[in-house]
DNA sequence: CGGGTTTGACCAGCGC
DNA sequence: GCGCTGGTCAAACCCG
């Protein structure tokens, strides 16, 4: 990255080839520079790494989104709100709405285990399973069994397009503690608007494209790869885009998106 | 025996 | 009205 840096802009130069006190005030303006250069392409890479992400959870979660046809006065609570159930943003022609209270998470697991149980904390009674027309794989029904007056429930399902990935819905809210000392197993928790699998919270990604604050940033850019690490298949095409972009950039300056979208399209 | 799971039956919303 | 579908019920069953 930074010989590439350093192969494509040569007014900059290598401060590491030199001790700092050999270095000049002009070379140290040029280095000041060269750093506002890198941050500013980082950020640039960034924000199509956002942009292309925000198109790709889009696409991921209206293939595994349960498409439920049923049940509708229980979904239209907020009537006069439009939003994708996914990632909050899209307003197809057909309203889907969900309860404000209703939230998805999403579990990774063995592709081999064949259970659907989520452990969060909460004790749990199974009332039913079903299998569903979307999904090969059966959804259970839960509901909390730790008080009977809490009126929480949760479906579980493995998602239709990755086995190894168990999708949760709960609805309501829980009107007691955690019954067990079991540590939630939620690394993906999202509440229903905001994209699943892999979760990037949408406002890191905002404020990343809208704040100037180079330590922000920094602290931005270290929880999104957090994020971004928790899926395979989006950090290989981070690692894509921006081995592409070091071989690209002499030649293809402006064109930013190209070798994550490439990727992200395969 | 109590609590949880399984599973077929039933109910209700929706499109045609 | 009918068929399809998701959600729920409840009897039977299992397990500690």
């Amino acid at each position: 990255m930074e010989k590439a840096l350093l192969q494509t802009n040569p007014q900059f130069i290598d401060l590491n080839s030199k001790p700092m006190h050999e270095t000049s005030n002009d070379e140290l303006i040029q280095e000041l520079s060269r750093m506002k250069w890198e941050n500013k392409k980082l950020n640039e890479l960034l924000t199509v790494v956002c942009r292309n992400y925000h198109d790709f959870a889009k696409k991921d979660c209206a293939e595994e989104l349960f498409a439920s046809r049923k049940r509708k006065s229980d979904q239209l609570e907020n009537s006069g709100h439009i939003f994708h159930s996914c990632c909050g943003e899209c307003s197809p022609g057909r309203p889907r709405e969900i309860k404000s209270n209703t939230s998805r998470v999403h579990v990774r697991i063995d592709p081999s285990d064949t259970s659907l149980i989520v452990k969060d904390g909460y004790q749990w009674r199974k009332y039913g399973q079903k299998v569903t027309r979307d999904n090969p794989s059966p959804r259970a029904y839960y509901k909390c069994s730790h008080s009977p007056t809490c009126p929480v429930k949760k479906k579980v399902q493995r998602s239709a397009g990755d086995a190894s990935l168990l999708v949760a819905i709960y609805e309501g809210q829980h009107n007691h503690r955690p019954s067990s000392g079991e540590v939630p197993a939620t690394p993906l928790r999202s509440p229903v608007g905001q994209q699943p699998a892999a979760n990037i919270d949408p406002a890191i990604c905002r404020r990343i494209e809208n704040e100037e604050s180079e330590i922000d940033q920094q602290v931005l850019v270290e929880q999104m790869a957090s994020s971004l690490t928790r899926n395979h298949s989006f950090t290989a095409a981070l690692v894509a885009a921006i081995t592409g972009r070091i071989l690209d950039d002499g030649s293809e300056e402006n064109d930013d998106s190209f070798s994550i979208s490439r990727v992200l399209s395969e």
